[in-house]
DNA sequence: CCATGCGCTGAC
DNA sequence: GTCAGCGCATGG
């Protein structure tokens, strides 16, 4: 039998009604230490608590070193499972802390094999002799005697998977070669089922998932995302859902309905909304026909005050009221909510960025009322007014500070590259109208965001070996040069340009640093900025305020100038 | 599991 | 310019 496509399932998912004290599980999320998302654990079932139909409590004592947390709160049923062996899972927490003590290590669980080792004791007869005819589960990392198998193998088998009869799947799960998936009931439903459209939405921004996630504060968070400050812009959405800033890839509220909201984002979506800034109104969600498998869509219903509008109305410092809305006498007392301007709200608003999404720190809800919109439906509308120690990105301060911090529009990693490229094709194919099709191979490892072009390859950045030699004797900059090296391999030679101006621009002027000056914490200031700062009585590097001494001595960088100036020729004219 | 959604792109 | 319609993240 094929075990190569059977996914293994050691683990049951538990309902709130199957737990009780006493039971071993594995828990993935632990709201008292958000760091530690991703990593499972075992942990005893100490106490159970209901707190509503929607909201349950469970402690749980962490089982493992004695080093480990000792105890944990546990909000999610959904993410945890019930362990059929205890103890099957060995205790690895990263790479970190909570690894087992190192010693004369076993050599299947490298566990110390003159204590009780449960790994390397055979499943089924319980024996530990005959340590080269056992198996190790890949899911359970239980061992088993080949021979107490039924049926018993007679050697080893060569696979390099293997699972046991208890993590096996059901078979009738397991698609057979010239099968087809099974159609889920919802992709049953959805247009492409009677329609025969080729395209491909794997392709583009359209519809690709996040590549990374903000883990250093939960979903949950209320206030700024520490790092990420007021001005930071992205071209995408899922850009903003990466940084953490606004975690739902369309929708317009983030929150839960019996906590808060945490992020809005304004995009112009009701003409009848006003923005002037430091304060604007904001009209909830919900109201639309979404029938054909849309997003977003005509209004044809009233909204309610649920879901997301109960979250927002639950940040106003004041009872909830979902027949007449309700005012703050003390609105800076409410919840804060991150706010995030989109391009598209330039349709309705003067302060929405010029390109793409941008956050605008934090705001607090005023008041919430139910209105007839525009659209001749009943909506919420709430008053939004800024609430931030951080200057506003369109006040001349705020302005000061993007300049300051380098903000500029972020794009998603080979973006510009994909679309240089592709641009470059479609030139191309206008051009010579009947030429051989080029053949396209697709890079096996690009990610569905890279999968835009062709990975661009266009004429290479050659470098002359007098260049190579001096970016070797940069040596302050090395790490910069290995970047920018690196990403000079692909993309056309204007793209190649743009990377290294950007990586070579002054934080202070924003063009390309002119006499640089390398300081210690390894950054390029133009010398003429930096002493314009010393001036000032700013002694510290204008991009990290790293404290460089009143009496620091600045040296212009003449490897780096001499490299500028054969990449940018002429560029220091008029400097 | 199911429902929701102030995006985004290729096709027309 | 307009529009259909997709995956995905998130909450419930």
């Amino acid at each position: 039998m094929d075990t190569k496509n059977l996914r293994p399932r050691a683990r049951t998912i538990l309902k709130w009604s199957e737990l009780k004290v006493g039971d071993v599980v594995m828990v993935n999320y632990n709201v008292e230490a958000p760091e530690e998302r991703g990593f499972w654990f075992d942990a005893e079932i100490t106490s159970l608590r209901e707190i509503s139909r929607t909201n349950k409590e469970v402690h749980a004592k962490i089982l493992g070193p004695e080093d480990a947390i000792n105890d944990c709160r546990i909000l999610f049923i959904e993410e945890m499972y019930k362990i059929e062996k205890p103890g099957a899972y060995p205790l690895t927490f990263g790479d970190g802390d909570f690894k087992r003590k190192s010693g004369p290590e076993c050599k299947h669980c490298r566990a110390d094999p003159d204590k009780e080792c449960r790994f390397c004791s055979c499943y089924l007869c319980g024996g530990k002799q005959d340590a080269h005819m056992q198996l190790l589960c890949d899911e359970c990392n239980m061992a088993y005697h080949i021979y107490c198998l039924n049926p018993p193998l007679s050697k080893i088998p060569e696979d390099e998977d293997w699972y046991c009869p208890s993590c096996k799947n059901d078979s009738n799960e397991v698609v057979k070669a010239g099968e087809k998936l099974k159609q889920s009931k919802k992709k049953a439903k959805m247009p492409s089922a009677s329609t025969e459209s080729q395209r491909d939405w794997g392709k583009g921004m359209a519809c690709v998932g996040r590549t990374k996630e903000c883990t250093i504060v939960p979903s949950n968070h209320y206030g700024p995302i520490p790092g990420v400050p007021v001005g930071t812009t992205w071209k995408f959405r899922v850009q903003v859902s990466e940084a953490g800033v606004h975690r739902p890839h369309v929708g317009g509220i983030h929150g839960r309905s019996n906590d808060g909201a945490y992020s809005l984002v304004l995009a112009g979506g009701f003409e009848d909304e006003v923005d002037r800034g430091d304060e604007f109104t904001y009209t909830g969600s919900g109201g639309r026909d979404l029938s054909g498998n849309k997003r977003i869509g005509e209004h044809s219903f009233d909204q309610t005050l649920t879901h997301m509008n109960r979250a927002l109305a639950l940040n106003c410092d004041a009872p909830l009221d979902d027949k007449n809305g309700a005012e703050s006498k003390n609105w800076r007392a409410g919840k804060p909510v991150r706010v995030v301007r989109s391009s598209k709200g330039r349709r309705i608003s003067k302060y929405a960025p010029e390109e793409g999404n941008r956050y605008d720190g934090i705001y607090k809800v005023v008041k919430y009322w139910p209105e007839i919109g525009k659209c001749g439906f009943l909506v919420w509308r709430y008053l939004l007014r800024r609430d931030d120690i951080e200057p506003a990105p369109w006040t001349s301060e705020g302005m000061e500070r993007s300049k300051k911090l380098g903000l500029s529009v972020q794009y998603p990693e080979g973006y510009l590259e994909a679309m240089a490229s592709k641009e470059k094709k479609d030139k191309v194919k206008k051009q010579t109208v009947k030429q051989e099709p080029t053949n396209q191979k697709e890079t096996k490892n690009t990610s569905k965001a890279m999968r835009m072009g062709d990975g661009g390859k266009g004429e290479a950045f050659q470098l002359t070996q007098q260049q190579q030699w001096l970016i070797k004797e940069d040596c302050m900059n090395q790490k910069l040069w290995d970047e920018v090296l690196a990403s000079l391999k692909e993309g056309p030679v204007h793209f190649q340009l743009l990377k290294l101006e950007q990586s070579f621009m002054c934080v202070c002027c924003q063009e390309l640093v002119y006499q640089p000056v390398t300081t210690e914490c390894l950054h390029n200031v133009c010398k003429s900025c930096l002493q314009r700062s010393f001036r000032a009585e700013v002694f510290t590097c204008p991009a990290c305020r790293y404290d460089l001494g009143k009496s620091y001595t600045m040296v212009p960088n003449k490897i780096l100038q001499t490299l500028l100036d054969q990449f940018f020729p002429g560029y220091s004219k008029g400097r």
